[in-house]
DNA sequence: CGAAAATTTGACATGACTCAACTGGAGTGG
DNA sequence: CCACTCCAGTTGAGTCATGTCAAATTTTCG
């Protein structure tokens, strides 16, 4: 399972990871194993972990007055999924992390993410080219929803990011691009005569 | 001018900077003056600094088709600007950066950014906490683009970061939230009847 | 197989956009 | 310093994209 790490950090940085390094690494993760359906954080409590999904997939959303959900964010293997703000700032989440497949997971606190950036500069140095990554696919996320209509943002996130589409429901597809089911199922119908 | 960012990073980190370090981080940072409406960047031309804002506002935008500018980036005094993805990739910047008052700016190099974190571990901690912040801050703007109305957006906007409704032009505001200027201005209007 | 959830489809409502006309203030040149 | 222009902002009318609600259909999964 720490495998998954290793390769991880190695596709970041070509640099050599040490055995001890390795084993520092093996320590500060966690694995856990989370079920469809189940949490990961709920809102109101404080982000404890990052995970790094080794297998499976996962969303971020809050639920609005009407009980209606808004994804923010989707993860699968590979990526890493959590509340950043609460993480950091130790503040209650206003999101829910929950599991939309059977998940492998690597846990990683705080403690143990200022330690390994302090010990290993691989790791540091995976960790800022992941934010200046994250940086950018939220900049362009922003640039589609303020200058894209509900159909340029599908085809957008089709031609980006085709696996999403195959690993969520189509619903969930349409709360991540803020559009209604419905209006998402029109969209398609009407790429498909194309 | 370079005053400036030196008690920017001191914001970040309370760790003191040497006279030496100072040093180098002043022949980091080339000043520059920009007028209202002078390029910092234009549209196919890759970003070759971030620049560090003393005194002024700026913004970064892209044009359609139809000649329409969005907005996705304001800045203010001790805000950086640029296109980051551009900056970072080496590709050519889809965006505009331009002064919308006379600014004061400082330009660092990518050259130089690497320089500064290699030999400056304040500027480093500096860098990674704006990145953290940038990153939470995104991530508010995506939650807000797929959960909120246009009067929620600009409700929220004026809460979170009311300067920027005092420094930039209305119709500046409606394209940074992505809607008409037209009904920015009625929102406004139903908004001061309460 | 049967229940529950996801998706599709239709009818209708509405928020936001477009286009056009009007207003007022800022900047410019005579 | 005034007259003129120009641009930002406002307002109104009509249109369009997307949302809402409800029903029908398909898929998923126990």
């Amino acid at each position: 399972m720490h495998e998954a790490i290793r390769k991880y950090i190695l596709s970041y940085t070509n640099e050599a990871i040490s055995d001890e390094e390795y084993q520092i690494i093996q320590d500060a993760f966690v694995p856990k194993k989370i079920r469809k359906r189940q949490y990961l954080l709920q809102e109101g409590d404080v982000c404890k972990h990052l995970a790094f999904i080794v297998h499976g997939a996962m969303r971020q959303y809050s639920v609005d007055d009407k009980g209606i959900e808004h994804i923010i964010h989707f993860g699968i293997e590979n990526w890493w999924i959590g509340d950043r703000e609460s993480f950091i700032m130790l503040t209650p989440s206003k999101y829910n992390v929950d599991a939309v497949e059977d998940s492998d997971v690597l846990l990683l606190t705080h403690e143990k993410m200022q330690l390994l950036s302090d010990k290993i500069p691989a790791f540091t140095r995976t960790f800022s080219v992941l934010d200046q990554r994250n940086f950018i696919a939220s900049q362009k996320r922003i640039h589609a929803s303020i200058s894209l209509t509900a159909e340029e943002r599908y085809a957008d996130l089709a031609e980006r990011n085709p696996s999403l589409l195959q690993r969520f429901p189509q619903n969930m597809v349409a709360s991540y691009l803020g559009i209604s089911p419905e209006t998402l199922s029109r969209i398609r119908k009407k790429a498909l005569s194309r």
